[in-house]
RNA sequence: GGGCGAGUAGCUCAAUUGGAUAGAGCACCGGCCUUCUAAGCCGGGGGUUUCGGGUUCAAGCCCCGACUCGCCUACCA
């Protein structure tokens, strides 16, 4: 309703500015007032037209307010105003607008560009942790938000299964732990058969791995290093035993990563491989396409004689120069940086490769498949790639990495593509040194001062998704234990893990995305205040008013389209937090699209908790079920109603579940 | 050295991207369960938005300078 409405005003605005002053203005300024009284809407813009026009703000504004108040005023508006040194405030049409609320949605917006969303991304030699969990659940919100305003999204997850890190763990199981191809098929059997975590056990193996590279005398650790190469090349190469085993530890392990980004609703549609990448010639491909395109050169002088380089993004070089701070993409030895490699996936993702993966099917959803790419594929398959917009949730320490693809597509004369390339960049989450304390890990006198520690796979020094998600369940089944005993074992189960889930995603998208989340268990273990369980508690509470009425929101929406005398409940100043509720429900359009447009979902998640707090104080302030006039019954049943149905829409945008009790 | 981000209440974060009285949560203090569930509600204290200049009708936000912190910046991947 807020978001058809702040249209219609502006239009009319610059209507009436073109007609008045002759004046084209691209954007009129709206905004929603910091209080009521100010009505529903606003605008500075006389502020902005005082120098043009030679006139004072508060003139102008007089001006406006005339034109807009005209003969037939403007549809959904009572009424405009100057109030200030020369603010314009509009005030709604309350009774109209409320049954717009109740009633039909507002059209989303949508571009209609076939989208990609890559998120998650994580190595396949180790368990997820807190950090991934951010990833992951960014990813999926915006997913679910795009998806909500009518765009057509793939969902990729990007799977590095050829790489240092999967070369670590190899190493690990063959000169560590001395395992061959076989013992490894057998350790993972006996994994599955006791129930135990792959992904857990090559966390420990990764980082004692890492350790051995540092921990023996100086030969000993140049033969390791080499050792280390010497597997990455087996791997990348491909058709050996040392790639065997990496593809079915990485298998094993994506499998398991998987299914931790199940337990918080998140699925993808497909996952590209890098091992395709390389044996597919995906980058042989880009290559011809970047030398030709002057994109790359030849460096015949200075440090990186021998390569073919870029130049940077914002670099200033005048031609014939020697760029000595370029970007090596293929090195002096012949072989393609991981930049390279990037560049060709991305020409594949809008399409513009001219080579494809082979793809078979790899996990099964309840609704739908998850495929993922191979060398020799099935015939039929769904089309993944030639996007029209990407978005790559990656943290901010790869951005520059980042703009060096996007600076490649743009040099290459696709500059759409470049336009809508999104690195859809966030911060890290580290540990508190209070909290690395607490998991037995030896801080460093330096640390225990810092605000917060990054974490790191390598050192096995983090919080492990599982463990987090696991330790939530079993707080939240404490609770609903106490509250719910009239349930039985699975449903409280069922609403325990609602619960945690809950608390997870919100803790994970309440901050904006360039703040660092410094973890502590403490935070993300608590569910009152600012948190999902707070949101879902409304959502039940507000549940119970109808089940004990014996009716049903849309039984009550229907009896309120028909209601009279509708405007007593809303108009008055006993009506202004009511009447703030409505509206607040009524934004749900614009948050979305503010959402979207900024790539943050985290106003999305202040919206709906902000709706769960105004609802709690509604209801605290108005009891329903014991008042008598049956017109305001009705009418209190339906801001009921209309909270609800806001709430549990804005909360399955944000992948959480409203539970029926709690 | 260069690039990016950050510095806001005791703590963790917001602030509709330059708008009206800088807001939430936690923590602290005080009230409210015989009511539609207290995972809740109400009230209270707590701010020179790191510092110094500037731009303008208007600055937490933009510009210049200083200080502090984090990340990135290899022919490793």
């Amino acid at each position: 309703m807020y978001l058809e409405l702040q249209k219609r005003l502006g239009e009319r605005i610059r209507s009436i500015l073109a007609e008045k002053y002759n004046l084209q203005l691209e954007n009129i300024p709206l905004e929603i007032p910091p209080d009521l009284k100010f009505g529903e809407l606003s605008t500075p813009i006389a502020f902005e037209l005082a120098r043009k026009l030679r006139k004072a703000p508060k003139i102008i504004a007089q001006e406006l307010v005339a034109a807009l108040t005209g003969p037939d005023g403007v549809p959904g508006f009572a009424g405009f105003e100057v109030a200030g040194a020369g603010y314009i405030n509009a005030r709604l049409d309350r009774v109209a607008g409320a049954h717009r609320t109740a009633g039909a949605s507002d059209v989303p917006p949508a571009s209609g560009l076939h989208v990609l969303v890559e998120h998650t991304s994580i190595n396949p030699n180790k368990a997820a942790h807190v950090g991934h969990l951010r990833n992951a659940i960014l990813g999926d919100t915006f997913v679910r938000m795009l998806r909500a305003a009518g765009q057509k999204v793939d969902v990729q997850n990007y799977i590095d299964n050829t790489g240092v890190q999967v070369a670590d763990v190899v190493v690990g199981f063959q000169h560590l732990e001395g395992l061959s191809l076989k013992d490894v098929r057998q350790l993972l059997a006996d994994l599955q058969t006791k129930g135990q975590r792959i992904d857990f056990y090559c966390w420990d193996l990764y980082a004692r791995t890492s350790q051995w590279y540092e921990q023996g005398s100086e030969e000993e650790n140049a033969a390791r290093k080499k050792l280390r190469y010497a597997t990455l090349h087996e791997l990348e190469r491909g058709g050996n035993e040392t790639s065997e085993v990496a593809e079915l530890i990485s298998t094993a392990v994506l499998r398991r990563h998987l299914e931790t980004m199940l337990r918080l609703d998140i699925e993808y549609d497909f996952l590209p491989r890098e091992s395709e990448i390389l044996h597919l010639k995906f980058w042989e491909a880009a290559f011809e396409q970047l030398k030709k395109t002057g994109v790359l050169y030849f460096e015949n002088e200075g440090k990186n004689k021998g390569c073919w380089v870029m130049t940077r993004p914002g670099a200033e070089v005048t031609a014939g120069d020697l760029d000595e701070d370029a970007k090596v993409i293929v090195r002096s030895n012949g072989t393609v940086t991981y930049v390279g490699k990037d560049i060709a996936y991305h020409l594949w993702k809008f399409g513009l490769l001219g080579k494809d993966f082979g793809y078979k099917p790899f996990f099964t959803y309840p609704d739908h498949e998850c495929w993922i790419s191979t060398e020799h594929g099935e015939e039929k398959h769904p089309q993944f790639g030639g996007a029209q917009a990407i978005y790559n949730v990656i943290d901010a320490r790869q951005s520059d990495p980042q703009a060096n693809v996007i600076q490649a597509l743009r040099g290459m004369g696709h500059t759409d593509q470049a336009d809508r390339y999104t690195h859809f960049s966030y911060e890290m989450v580290a540990l508190t040194p209070r909290c690395a304390v607490e998991l037995g890990y030896n801080v460093s006198e330096e640390d225990l001062s810092r605000p917060y520690i990054e974490v790191s796979g390598r050192k096995g020094f983090g919080v492990k998704a599982d463990d987090l998600i696991d330790k939530l369940i079993v707080a939240t089944r404490a609770e609903v234990d106490a509250r719910q005993t009239g349930r039985d074992e699975t449903e409280r189960q069922r609403i325990a893990e609602q619960i945690a889930i809950g608390a997870l995603r919100y803790f994970m998208l309440k901050f904006t995305r360039n703040s660092v989340i410094a973890f502590d268990f403490k935070d993300a273990l608590s569910f009152e205040g600012e948190t999902g369980p707070y949101i879902q508690y409304a959502v039940v509470r507000a549940r119970n008013i109808f089940r004990k009425a014996g009716t049903t929101p849309d039984a009550v929406l229907a009896e309120f389209a028909k209601l009279e005398g509708v405007g007593t409940y809303l108009e008055g100043e006993a009506a202004e937090d009511i009447w703030a509720l409505w509206l607040r429900a009524a934004r749900r359009t614009m948050v979305l699209e503010q959402s979207i447009t900024t790539s943050e979902p985290a106003y999305l998640a202040k919206h709906a908790f902000q709706l769960a707090q105004e609802f709690n104080n509604f209801y605290h302030r108005h009891h329903i079920l014991t008042e008598e006039d049956p017109a305001k019954k009705t009418f209190l049943l339906a801001t009921a109603a209309v909270a609800l149905q806001e709430l549990v829409l804005a909360l399955s945008w944000l992948g959480i579940e409203s539970p029926e009790a709690m």
